[in-house]
DNA sequence: ATGGTTTTTACTGCGTC
DNA sequence: GACGCGGTAAAAACCAT
């Protein structure tokens, strides 16, 4: 099937491409690992086995800390509760906890207003006590270095999830993949920007919501190299199992950026598709692929994009998508003809 | 460090609006 | 003439050994 790729991409090498059947099912099943309603043991990108997490709502891979399925129960109160021990053997009303907050939302906050329980404004000695409060109450909170440390990092990562335009659970794996390196000792030499970069990248990816080394460059603080490297360590040390990048993950983004049609969405799959098939797409940048894919395809269903249009959204040079779209086009021939 | 592969850079020619 | 497109050669980047 898959000859041996000379080239892989950002750290995976091809031996943990060879025949898993998971992973082919996964390819020609059209959707992304999240279905609903869908039941599974196993971690679809690690083959970990997953935890149902009933307090968070959440199922999680224990291996590579995926979160596969949030949100799954009513985290609502418990209402029907008609005395004061039963409200307190049933209730479980509250805040949500959250990975993507150092303490998971758990810690206590003073309020910034000056009003006590029933609204009323406090005394001027009463006000003075609780702003010392909130001094004290902030020292502690992140007093450790650790939760300092996570802290900081969280803020990291919920900056560049947001410039790049990341949904939140992908945050969240971000999340527990980086609790499990600052638990794990990984972060001392490392810098922790660049450990954040790399834990968002990774979970990206892991979800099936890739973006580009470009991509988290331009919006991290880490340059590339610094990136790459505490990629790979992250990713060796925490036994995290991250699969070359797909390239169709990324035909949406180009389509939408480019105002393109869902008809073209997917030609361009069916392009990707014919040319995995015919083992091309060995040792090839998934961008590149996927941007050629979206340009040919706009080209069948008479769309009009450029060639420098699609080179600037996915960042890739146009002499590349020259290459590769002629590729495309003649194995999609050959294949239907 | 080296070698092989892919991507990028830079430049040129062609056709069209 | 500007623009989109195609091709080429050399340089750079990248990964594996």
């Amino acid at each position: 099937m898959t000859e041996t790729r000379t080239r892989s991409y950002s750290g995976e090498t091809e031996r943990e491409r060879t025949v898993d059947d998971r992973t082919i099912d996964r390819e020609t099943s059209d959707s992304e690992a999240t279905r609903a309603g869908e039941r599974t043991t196993t971690c679809p990108e690690c083959g970990g086995s997953l935890i149902t997490d009933t307090e968070h709502g959440e199922t999680v891979c224990d291996d590579c800390g995926l979160v596969v399925e949030q949100d799954g129960i009513d985290r609502g109160p418990e209402w029907r509760a008609f005395d004061s021990s039963e409200r307190d053997s049933k209730s479980r009303v509250g805040a949500p906890t959250t990975n993507m907050m150092h303490d998971k939302g758990l810690s206590t906050n003073i309020g910034w207003q000056d009003k006590d329980a029933y609204g009323r404004s406090l005394s001027s000695s009463q006000r003075e006590k609780m702003q010392r409060l909130r001094t004290w109450n902030e020292r502690f909170r992140t007093r450790d270095s650790k939760e300092r440390n996570l802290k900081q990092a969280l803020g990291e990562i919920d900056r560049m999830a947001s410039a790049l335009g990341l949904p939140d659970n992908v945050r969240e794996t971000a999340s527990v993949i980086y609790r499990r390196a600052l638990s794990e000792n990984l972060l001392p030499g490392r810098s922790i920007e660049g450990v954040a970069t790399a834990s968002l990248y990774a979970a990206a990816r892991q979800v099936g919501n890739p973006r580009s080394l470009d991509e988290f460059t331009a919006v991290s603080r880490v340059d590339k190299m610094e990136l790459t490297r505490t990629y790979r360590y992250v990713i060796r040390e925490l036994g995290l199992r991250v699969q070359p990048a797909d390239p169709e993950s990324y035909v949406p983004r180009f389509v939408s950026k480019l105002g393109l049609t869902e008809e073209t969405q997917r030609l361009a799959r069916d392009l990707l598709d014919a040319a995995k098939s015919a083992g091309i797409t060995s040792g090839k940048s998934p961008v590149g692929l996927a941007a050629s894919a979206v340009y040919a395809a706009a080209l069948l269903s008479n769309e009009k994009v450029t060639q420098s249009q699609v080179s600037a959204v996915a960042d890739i040079s146009e002499v590349t998508i020259r290459n590769r779209y002629k590729e495309l086009l003649e194995t999609s021939e050959g294949l239907t003809a």
